[in-house]
DNA sequence: ATATTAAATCATACGCGTATACTATTTTGT
DNA sequence: ACAAAATAGTATACGCGTATGATTTAATAT
């Protein structure tokens, strides 16, 4: 039963009117969510900038937290952008790595506001993440990390051990970013420091 | 200027009722918090299930967040129990910590309401962390950890390399249950693999 | 006794996200 | 031209956390 579309009533909005106009929500609310914050940022608020009812951004996105969903994408690019630009000047696999996951982590680190928005969400379900996680191209970024730990170990990108290695310093990395940056009353070790031990045990 | 108490008027509550009926708010708000999540009860609802108006709550705590701020200690404690319980049991300093590692793991892994209750709150700000972490109590409880690594490379619990591997490895433990528990999509490694190789690294 | 005072408590109200029910718009079939 | 139909958009309302101001309570000074 593959859903025909009626024949009477007025048509559905294009696709490219809808994704068009789900641009203009998502940018106006990048800029506001940057500047102001996530919570402080009200549909009512968002509504006005865009040029439209608060019920009707409801049209183009199922929630708020969807629309931040969509700047998912965007931020985690901004930081990757950085990762592989850091990787680009090492001259050996170790160095590339490290420079990677310093950039990775300062990149957060520097911006936290990007990384409440992003992994510290107020209510975000399983699902939620599940559909930003799952998406392909945020996790083909994260390959840049498998890349450098296989060339470290001249092994194969897809071999169990390099999954494992790296999957651990994924985590590792994420828990320097969240444990610095959601318990600064904790006298951590500073975050390069802490960044260069994780990365030297990938090197065995 | 030692801030007198006025001759009339009615006078505060004492300590100890004022401590009592905090204690009562917070049992009543564990129960209902527990069973049906932080967001899900509302003031009004606890309000009516401790016997006080919605906003006679707020002589008592000064926001809803601060009420889960207070839970905190006691689910902490809850995982450091099974922690230090788990060490008992092991023969070499090695498997201590490495008992230790997958008992707190798996406490927050086995408990994602808990998890997120304490690590992944909504608008959790840095001065609301920082009371909590900066508990002495809370603190302390840590110390399992910093003893286990010390005693297994026989150095002193305060010298700089432990402290060092220490909170590296707690940020590893850290992110790993962060990771796993909010990017269920990814597709990671098992929790004990990672642990296991997170501690592995702790020995050098 | 009673007025005075300060704390405790409560009633009301605000802006929030958004569910729901309504109106307006735009299409096709007659 | 116009009725019917289906979507787009709006107005209203609900429960939320909680700020604010009014009311009640419990003590002392007269």
């Amino acid at each position: 039963m593959p859903e025909q579309t009626p024949t009477r009533g007025r048509p559905t909005l294009s696709q490219d009117t809808l994704a068009e106009r789900r641009d203009e929500i998502a940018s106006v609310a990048l800029r506001l969510f940057l500047s102001e914050g996530f919570a402080s940022v009200s549909m009512r608020r968002l509504g006005k900038e865009v040029g439209l009812t608060p019920m009707a951004l409801y049209r183009y996105y199922p929630s708020k937290l969807d629309i931040l969903a969509r700047l998912w994408g965007y931020i985690i690019g901004k930081a990757f952008d950085r990762v592989t630009a850091a990787t680009q000047g090492a001259d050996t696999p170790e160095d590339a790595l490290s420079q990677a996951a310093q950039a990775y982590v300062s990149y957060w680190c520097e911006n936290k506001d990007h990384y409440h928005l992003v992994f510290m969400n107020p209510g975000v379900t399983d699902t939620d993440v599940r559909s930003f996680v799952g998406e392909e191209e945020t996790i083909a970024r994260y390959d840049v990390f498998f890349q450098a730990v296989a060339k470290m170990r001249s092994a194969d990108r897809m071999a169990p051990s390099v999954k494992i290695a790296t999957d651990g310093l994924i985590c590792h990395l994420h828990g320097i970013m969240h444990s610095l940056i959601t318990m600064q009353g904790y006298p951590w070790t500073q975050a390069d420091t802490l960044v260069a031990d994780a990365v030297e045990r990938v090197g065995r």
